[in-house]
DNA sequence: ATATAGTTTAACCATTTGGTTAATAAATTT
DNA sequence: AAATTTATTAACCAAATGGTTAAACTATAT
């Protein structure tokens, strides 16, 4: 068996497929161009990943298990909610300037394919909200926090931080900024969007 | 000149277009399925739109200037920061129920040509922050409301409003609810964003 | 009623696109 | 070093797809 030339190509696949996938989409993607970013002859993708379906998969599997730890890492942690919410921005919306196709590659995808996140679910470390539950629920009783269901904080916390980056032409329009400014926009809500979480459910 | 009948067999392509274009996206969707839909020969998308991608203007303008009203009507309105965060997020959930590919649809199309709301910006009626800018900073001086930047607010509404749609599959697997839960969630954010947004800001 | 202009269709076309194949080159095993 | 397995390529293919065309049909005007 040989390796190290193999791995590398297959590795430069994954790479130039995950660029295209990610900017264009399934649909926009060229198997021909995916060849092309890879340096190398469009019958490899099919040798390695039989077809444009699997590469895909591939792809999207790869690019899902870099969001998930994201997630659950700060969910389950042995902090106050208060806590939990202050580093879960910071982190998150820092990790996301690093990828900012990520967001919008895997929600575009989804609702192209709704069945698509069943497989997901069954994988080790798929986000599970029980810990965080029980934890608001404790902290809503105890009075830290106002009364709040733990879904919908959750949904508050991933809107506020990712929605920025799935809309960034729109919000660019709306709020009438250039580039330069919309990335100090979103430097801003590193901090920003967790007081703005905690002034509001914050008991004083 | 005659109408009434190519008025109709117009409307009817629009119509059919709106449909595929809004779940499949301009690369997902394909002219045969559009006029299969419109129930016409795929000769007539030429003859009324000329190709594929005046046709999908068309529909994506249509869906565009459908949104933009909804969003300055409230932030042009003669009335308090608090009133208008509880009557925009009762008025926008309400709508986007009723027209639940929409957001997505503008957002993922917008992300995939950019330049496109360029073209959005010129005409009448494209939303405009500075009324809502400058009440913001009157509040906040005033004291009603805490220091905060009216394009981060207005970011935080949207996302809180928006998010939940664009991102549906996502949160019904986080969550783990089906579809009639998630109808339920949505249902309370009428309120919920409301009140989660204005505990924030507000000063007592 | 006849000419004219607008509407609709079936058939066709060129290009794009995902995918295959057969032959070649490079490693690896024996 | 010969045989065998693995990697890579160029050429090819069939299906799909956006778009066109010429003819037929329908309504309106003269």
């Amino acid at each position: 068996m040989k390796r190290a030339k193999d791995e590398n190509t297959e590795e430069r696949i994954l790479e130039a497929a995950k660029n295209i996938f990610q900017s264009k989409g399934m649909n926009g993607a060229r198997m021909q161009e995916i060849a092309d970013k890879a340096g190398i002859n469009k019958a490899m993708l099919h040798y390695y990943y039989r077809n444009k379906q699997l590469l895909f998969e591939a792809v999207f599997k790869n690019a899902f298990s870099l969001l998930a730890p994201q997630l659950n890492a700060v969910l389950n942690e042995d902090s106050s909610i208060e806590e939990k919410v202050k580093k879960f921005t910071l982190n998150y919306i820092t990790f996301i300037v690093k990828h900012p196709y990520l967001p919008n590659f895997i929600i575009q995808e989804l609702n192209r394919n709704p069945d698509f996140i069943l497989q997901m679910k069954n994988n080790e470390g798929f986000p599970n909200l029980d810990i965080f539950k029980k934890q608001v629920d404790k902290e809503v009783k105890k009075g830290t926090i106002k009364p709040i269901s733990a879904e919908q904080l959750f949904i508050h916390i991933l809107a506020l931080n990712i929605f920025p980056f799935v809309a960034k032409p729109l919000i660019m329009a709306f709020t009438n900024v250039d580039e330069k400014a919309y990335k100090q926009l979103i430097e801003d809500r590193k901090t920003e969007v967790a007081n703005f979480i905690i002034n509001s459910i914050k008991n004083i």
